[in-house]
DNA sequence: ACAGCGGCTGTTAGCGGTAACATAACCCGG
DNA sequence: CCGGGTTATGTTACCGCTAACAGCCGCTGT
């Protein structure tokens, strides 16, 4: 399956060409492009001329392969439809704006066997550094990582040890200070509700630092149900209505993530139910959709655009005297809205 | 600003050093690694065996330069929070999955100079086809984009001429048939509720084409309201507020999207107004996010997903015989939900 | 026995740029 | 008016890989 010009049967354009049109060396175009070295202004404009009114685009695979330099960072995400990433990702383009490295993005779905694809396809373009979701990668990913020789920042979790650097939070923190915050404020027959994703490494430590506390005040979960797919709007009415209807008793309602608790929140304030009175309601992320809301839901943000901004600083190189092997961690604030009694 | 080694000293692998390891020549091992031509399986195996225990990861800046052939697809949209184009990226990737042929993301944030820049970095890396949103580029980047040679596709709309091939619905017609049902319901007294954003182009033809089919009936809009910026939900209940309180009379509001459809509905509904009696709604997409709504908004789905599938089976060359060039409508159905009267 | 062929491996010459090192032209003060 | 330092441009040798072709071997049919 050959690729002959389908379209355009012109050969692309080359140095040589404009080089040509313009009476310069290509070595010269090659510095009137870059704005590298001494050129003067009469064949600068005579080159960038030239370049123009032919159309030329510089091949970045040949000047990529030269220079041994590429301006690529590559981001491996599990996911673009969950709201947390884009975000993340707007951090790390505004902090990258400016350095002249430009963010590629990889998407895992969550598996990391097409995580460990993802990675090597990214690696084999030689990228300047690389930012990765999470600290759990399969043993072959983790050691292509490791041998890279490139600047690898995991971001999002930092319970584990990175294979280099880490930004993020500590999820089982954040599970532990909400339960605290559920049990100061009174309530006592707690259910969980959230992704039955078994790679849902982050929401699974979550869990764990919430039973965390509750066990060490004397509790234990009153209910749990898990859903994978769909609409997570939908589906948090649903696991809501489940879990009411099995256990009418329970009297808060933690959700692994604000979109299922967004609709758990809804489907109560349908059913007349006293919101944060007879039951209480916490998600976990910040969305902003939540502001839209016809109450505020209690959440904790995840510091999406703050982990985005320093992941890139530390492949920038901001971060200049170090060696790389950073941990940061960032700290979530919980935002009680009105789904909490005070 | 040279970028020495901050972390591996050691050289990166070469073809070089897995032909050294197996012995065999480094044409033998490119050959292993392909895929590519006959090779005893004695040698194959012990080249792989080689490369894996060096961890060998190829240079694909190399291969592509020597080989003139890329396999990346470049995909430039406004925006990654829009819900909308996750989708369209999600047909993409499923469509190019059995290719070899990989998207690569660029986002313009509406922004046409961003845009340019955009296309123009995405062309250095000489991919083999662009997927472009919208039909309205700057004059360099319509240029560009007609040079490359390669096969392009603008999606999502159709109303306006294409470099090349073109993937999506007419939003013209979208809201000029939103309108007719509207007025066919009994509605009279319509307001607009939609994005500032001077770039929204295809919300701006779907208001053309709304306003068109109200003065075929005689009506004008009654009312408008334009937002830019912030969570989309809130802004739908503000602007529902706003709107609501300026002009009492209205009977339907048409929202230029679901978000803010949604955060107008809840409004609504947060007031004890009669939904779809007093006042109807629409909005515009068709979100999963609708589902899980107390009540579901009327809207129309964009064909997110089969444009793009539809736009990775022209790049991909699926509609082979035919030399590009192609334009392919698809058309949304409106989907009533319980916001327009019946 | 030998031309002919298919299977397997190696050699050579780039792909389109850029680093590093010439080289040429010009300028200055002593 | 010439040595030495700019400034502006050209030359050469790759970067790591692959296309294209060349070579070698063993086997086949006649």
């Amino acid at each position: 399956m050959t690729t002959p010009p389908r379209f355009d049967p012109r050969r692309t354009l080359t140095l040589r060409d404009v080089s040509e049109a313009s009476g310069v060396s290509e070595m010269t175009v090659s510095r009137v492009l870059r704005n590298r070295g001494d050129v003067s202004d009469a064949t600068r404009e005579r080159v960038l001329e030239a370049a123009r009114t032919l159309g030329y685009v510089p091949n970045k695979i040949a000047g990529a392969l030269a220079s041994q330099r590429v301006n690529l960072v590559g981001v491996i995400i599990p996911s673009l439809s969950n709201m947390v990433f884009p975000e993340v990702l707007t951090g790390i383009s505004d902090t990258l704006e400016d350095t002249g490295l430009q963010p590629v993005v990889g998407v895992t779905n969550y598996s990391p066997e097409r995580e460990e694809t993802v990675i090597y396809e990214m690696l084999s373009w030689r990228p300047s550094g690389m930012i990765v979701a999470g600290l759990e990668h399969t043993d072959a990913a983790r050691a292509m990582l490791a041998q890279a020789g490139i600047p690898i920042v995991e971001i999002m979790d930092i319970d584990g040890t990175p294979v280099d650097s880490a930004v993020g939070i500590s999820h089982r923190r954040a599970g532990r200070q909400m339960a605290e915050a559920i049990i100061a404020a009174g309530y006592r027959r707690i259910a969980f509700l959230g992704t039955m994703m078994p790679y849902d490494h982050r929401a699974k430590k979550r869990l764990e630092g919430f039973e965390d506390a509750l066990s060490k005040a004397g509790l234990t979960l009153a209910d749990r149900e898990f859903y994978s797919g769909g609409s997570a709007l939908l589906k948090g009415r649903e696991m809501t209505e489940a879990v009411l209807k099995r256990s009418p008793d329970v009297d808060f309602l933690y959700f692994s993530n604000d979109m299922i608790g967004a609709g758990g929140l809804l489907y109560c304030l349908a059913q007349g139910i006293d919101v944060p009175g007879k039951i209480g309601l916490a998600g976990f992320n910040g969305v902003e959709l939540l502001d839209g809301l016809p109450r505020r839901l209690a959440t904790m943000d995840a510091c999406r655009l703050e982990i985005g901004r320093r992941s890139a600083e530390i492949i920038a190189g901001k971060h200049e005297g170090t060696i790389g092997g950073e941990v940061i961690e960032l700290f979530p604030t919980l935002q009680p809205g009105d789904t909490i009694r005070r």
